[in-house]
DNA sequence: GGGAATATTCCC
DNA sequence: GGGAATATTCCC
């Protein structure tokens, strides 16, 4: 074995390892959750989203920021819907 | 006159308006104020400083990040002096 | 969407 | 202290 400590998530961008553990946590599902084939996740609601889930993961409760950064990593990739209500 | 929009603050980099208002501000004189030539400040209680007054004008809570960023617009000069308890 | 400016973190 | 990586904002 070459690298034997840390976990794999040592090796994944911060970024991308906040937003998988957000979207994972199914406490909060009826805010954010995986699509049905795992590819993609759902904002379900995104005043809750932005404005309660993202700053307990990152440095500000703005929806445009999330997604520029998404987009740095993701780019041209469908790996999100939204949903408003 | 060339310029006749925008006060003159519009020209300072952001983060160094921030820092002067944050001192200029007699409510949190207690915390952080001009020191007595006007030249420096001084951060009166660093825990206050950091937890309070940091978090309503930039994106964090953390002393050191705002050292950081204050080395970058002033650095070798003196103008700041911290007391802790 | 993304380039660029600025901010924040991480680490030496 | 500051270089570099990453994050956040600003603006097109």
């Amino acid at each position: 074995m070459e690298e034997a400590q840390g976990s794999s998530f040592d090796q994944v961008p911060p970024f991308l390892a906040k937003t998988y553990n957000m979207v994972e946590d199914p406490s909060t599902n009826a805010i954010v959750s995986w699509g049905a084939t795992g590819e993609s996740f759902i904002v379900w609601n995104t005043q809750d989203f932005e404005k309660d889930l993202l700053p307990r993961y990152f440095n500000h409760n703005n929806f445009s920021s999330f997604i520029r950064q998404l987009n740095t990593y993701v780019s041209g990739f469908n790996v999100l819907h939204f949903m408003d209500f």
